[in-house]
DNA sequence: TTGTACGCGTTATCAC
DNA sequence: GTGATAACGCGTACAA
């Protein structure tokens, strides 16, 4: 069971052990031929370098720490992939861990990242919201968060520009034709759901339409209290020709409320998500939605980590344009009296 | 930005720094008060242990190793939501790392888990099928296999028993009335698109009726193809009025081209897939599927290998049963002339 | 109850 | 070019 190390290797080839350690990291200051010898003997014996002992000993590891709030959520888990990708690139490995939005959690993740002498720490969350974690800034370890904020302006970041891609979304409604568009927000979405409101506002703002309270509701980000929450619209005397959701989840909830009460999407209703899941183009009628480049924002905020690892990183807080990408759960309102007929410009 | 170690609490605490390690481990050895003593001094320098050293030299990392094909396939996601639960709640660390289904990075992933000296390595794939890596067997750390095989029968595995979950799911349409049923498999599914595929022929079998070579078509297990593949049984002088599918992300495929084609589900079409992905909830009509118990099956898999740590483990291949779960996407045909007009019993 | 000495596997710093 | 030797931070056998 025990493995091989460089001693048995130097044992075997009659050598010293520091003379086996330069041979195998191609190090010029060994003779070519015993260079050779030792690597066909390292080879015959089954020699891996214990990555452990090489850690301990240069201080530099070769690891991170991924915290995220939830693997198993699509939004992160496609996040991850970027953050896995450029790792294994650049020969890090990566340890990641849930912390299921749990404070006490957080913690004891982040201490156990630091035992573990994590070279750097990136932190994924689906939502923008603000990390419960006050022990970020005496970490001795460079973090990078995805999604979330932090108040000390030294903590880097990479996110969505909510406000902006949101008003695109609902100015693109807009548009279309619509006037009542409604707003089906997550109440969980910390800042995310603050700034998609705003983006909201905005657009109906800039087009000179009333903003009305009763079009704006809430659910919980996921498909099933999106569903209930979407209901109550209906319920509303001048129901709404558009729906612009929180997220894609929402979205799909959405879907299904509107389905059951047998209306059409988008002829009765328009719906509008954000994000641009996988599913996204895979729902009845595929959706309409704001991309977020996921797998980039992971790569960037890796990309990021690994630059502060070398030396001070001059962008501390990026924020990424969204794109909107029109598919066929939007179009104009169809005219059913005198509430919303108007063409698209 | 150095830690700081024992050494540094030893020499202000003036004892020594095993004395420290002992105490810090609540050893019975250390007198109560010098222990309360150091543990004081310990936390108020800050002190973290240092997982390298102690990995070290007591040969046990804590960690283990997760290659997966893809962590953003959101069936893998679900699995590894287990793994990671169950690892960190018996303290262990988990690295994982994307092969994409390339045997290359699978040998090269397996040789940095050894490098790191993790303690026992999962593999987690989305499909049953047979690993490429020959490397297994000489491994020197234990390895339990989620939905893959490997000829020694010394690997252990969970995966799920997808031979009589077909079955279950063809013979619920069958029990509906159904008489032509589909079956829209998965050219890239290994054995599991087999095991399928022979799930739905044995319920044929057991129901006599005949197989119909022309109602079997392929896709590659993801929506856009299945949609493709879908439109070819359209063609079909007389249609099926019912699909079994390879997996959920195949069935989003078939109800778009379903409803593409101005056909309704169940009413025209009966559609079953298979996993219970979160998403198959909310496709329009919910879908009827079979569920793979997701979490549970990353969990077992993670506690075969803790205990395969402790000593021999007798159970080496496990297998699961699959649970059907009937939505809305299926129902008894609705008469249309001659060919299945027939009242489910 | 505590301290001394050593080892884990590797790299770094000296000599030679 | 190569070989001693020390060091990384911790755990453990043994002595005190």
């Amino acid at each position: 069971m025990k493995q091989v190390s460089i001693k048995d290797i130097a044992r075997e080839a009659r050598v010293s052990h520091p003379t086996v350690s330069r041979a195998l990291r191609d190090s010029p200051l060994v003779k070519p031929e015993t260079a050779r010898r030792i690597r066909q003997i390292a080879q015959r014996m089954g020699y891996r370098p214990n990555a452990v002992a090489r850690g301990l000993v240069t201080r530099k590891t070769w690891t991170i720490g991924a915290l995220v709030t939830s693997i198993a959520d699509p939004f992160t888990a496609e996040l991850f992939g970027g953050v896995e990708e450029m790792a294994n690139d650049n020969g890090y490995s990566v340890f990641v861990a849930n912390c299921c939005a749990d404070p006490d959690r957080e913690q004891r993740v982040l201490r156990l990242f630091q035992e573990r002498r994590v070279d750097g720490i990136l932190v994924l969350s689906s939502r923008v919201g603000t990390l419960h974690v006050p022990l970020l800034t005496q970490l001795k370890v460079p973090i990078v968060l995805i999604n979330s904020e932090h108040p000390d302006r030294f903590v880097h970041s990479v996110m969505i520009d909510s406000v902006t891609s949101a008003r695109t979304a609902v100015q693109h409604l807009i548009d279309l034709g619509h006037r009542r568009i409604a707003y089906l927000g997550d109440r969980l979405g910390f800042r995310s759901d603050i700034d998609r409101f705003a983006g909201y506002r905005e657009a109906l703002t800039l087009a000179d339409y009333p903003f009305e309270p009763e079009l704006v509701v809430h659910g919980d980000g996921r498909p099933e209290e999106a569903r209930r929450t979407m209901c109550r619209l209906f319920e509303l005397p001048d129901r709404p020709t558009a729906v612009f959701c929180y997220n894609d989840l929402t979205a799909i909830g959405a879907l299904r409320a509107i389905h059951a009460h047998r209306l059409r999407v988008p002829d009765d209703i328009s719906v509008v998500g954000f994000d641009d899941l996988a599913v996204a183009s895979f729902t009845e009628p595929p959706l309409t939605t704001v991309r977020q480049p996921k797998q980039m924002m992971g790569r960037m905020a890796t990309e990021m980590l690994l630059r502060l690892l070398t030396g001070p990183q001059e962008k501390t807080q990026v924020r990424l344009p969204g794109e909107l990408i029109v598919r066929e759960s939007s179009s104009p309102p169809v005219s059913k009296g005198p509430t919303g007929t108007r063409k698209p410009h």
